[in-house]
DNA sequence: TTCGTTATCGTCATGATGACGAGAAAAGGA
DNA sequence: TCCTTTTCTCGTCATCATGACGATAACGAA
């Protein structure tokens, strides 16, 4: 049996917090197509590579980072016959949700790397519909899991937990009702014992990722969006 | 640039209720590799053909029908290195939800094809791990969306939709509660306007999907099971 | 000390849900 | 015909989660 040939590529919705907005990582494409253009980092899955292995390198080679406290998983797959014009190509792609990192050190087939605030972007190839996607998940992703957490440092105060939600979701939310939701759902945070020191107002307890994988129940944003089908 | 060299494929999870438990369509391998035993069905990706379009295709190859009615969305990507023998195959499954139909018709390239109720089965390549993801994404969209319609015929009743949640949830639902949530979410479902009839008991109104795409609040399972990471 | 700021705790009304009672409307049998 | 069984549909009530918002605690700065 003969079957087509493809190329699979990787490519990263990376996204943090930085100054209560939501950011994602960007590339200047350094090679054709697209040259100059900005666009998800990516790159070609390798032979011999599982195809998470091959997001993780990827994000470690684009962000110096591949520590843990962040999260990264696998968003969908991507394979219009027109959407990479050197040929058949699908790309699968991944999301990560990090904590706020220096400015990121570009890697070798990108000519720069930055962090660019979410909106009206025109990057290459169908990557403003994969941060869509990106960006819709990860939305989602807050209502029903603890993953704020992972745009958190290690240790984090309540308020802090609320800004990621408010910068993700774009809305505000009442800092007394969020605490209250936050405290009283099992495993959603724990405390470590400490507190804040040197900031304006009174010190915050610290807290860090309890062990929940899910909330029961959810957290609900007020305006439900649109469901991403097909 | 040189980049190694994959095959794509699609692989359906495709789901029914009959009487009143969760099946899944399997095809018994007409050919090498896993020759004879059971697998979800799938295929290669043509070389002018989107990833959906592939899906569709396979989806009618196997069931016979391709009508409205029924959903299909993509599930995930699998690509480990050694997943099949043949060589690098990357293959992106999707899920489909379809209304209980007469017994497939085999493919071409399938000796046989059958409903199995789901459970302990034993497939070839990944095909296990694939199911699983599969259901876990068929029960948490059962709570956050209309679709377990996309189980029911075009018109049905309040209780044949609560049986969809009982199969695919394996819980059973108060019929008052549950009637009470499915009337009361606006867009969950309309009514026709018609009834059962012959039926033991008193005749039920008929129902068909309403306009919604998410449910807000949600209908949850009383046991949030695990999330899939990745 | 006083004020501004932020964190934390409480109160109250409202809405959603689980548990369950009870009537409505059919088929079928005595 | 009349009763029983079955299933659908509507209500009731206690409980829980939530939104709105008041009040107090604990800091730094003026």
């Amino acid at each position: 049996m003969s079957y087509p040939v493809f190329a699979v590529t990787v490519d990263l919705v990376v996204l943090t917090v930085r100054e209560g907005r939501l950011h994602v990582l960007l590339v200047r494409r350094g090679c054709e197509p697209f040259l100059g253009r900005w666009a998800l980092p990516g790159g070609f899955v390798r032979a011999d590579e599982d195809l998470a292995a091959a997001a993780r390198r990827e994000l470690a080679e684009e962000t110096g980072l591949d520590g843990p406290g962040g999260h990264l998983e696998q968003l969908a797959s991507y394979g219009a016959p027109e959407r990479d014009p050197r040929g058949r190509v699908v790309t699968v792609a991944y999301l990560a949700l990090l904590p706020d990192l220096p400015v990121p050190t570009a890697g070798t087939d990108a000519a720069e790397a930055e962090w660019r605030p979410v909106g009206r972007l025109d990057l290459a190839f169908d990557h403003d519909r994969i941060l869509a996607d990106g960006l819709e998940r990860a939305r989602s992703k807050l209502e029903y899991t603890p993953l704020a957490a992972a745009f958190c440092p290690p240790a984090f105060t309540i308020a802090a937990l609320r800004q990621v939600y408010e910068a993700v979701w774009g809305e505000s939310l009442d800092p007394r009702n969020f605490h209250r939701k936050v405290t009283s759902t099992p495993g959603f945070v724990s405390p470590t014992g400490g507190t804040t020191e040197g900031e304006p107002g009174r010190p915050a307890r610290l807290y860090r990722r309890g062990d929940a994988t899910l909330l029961n129940p959810p957290l609900l944003r007020r305006k439900a969006l649109d469901d991403r089908s097909e």
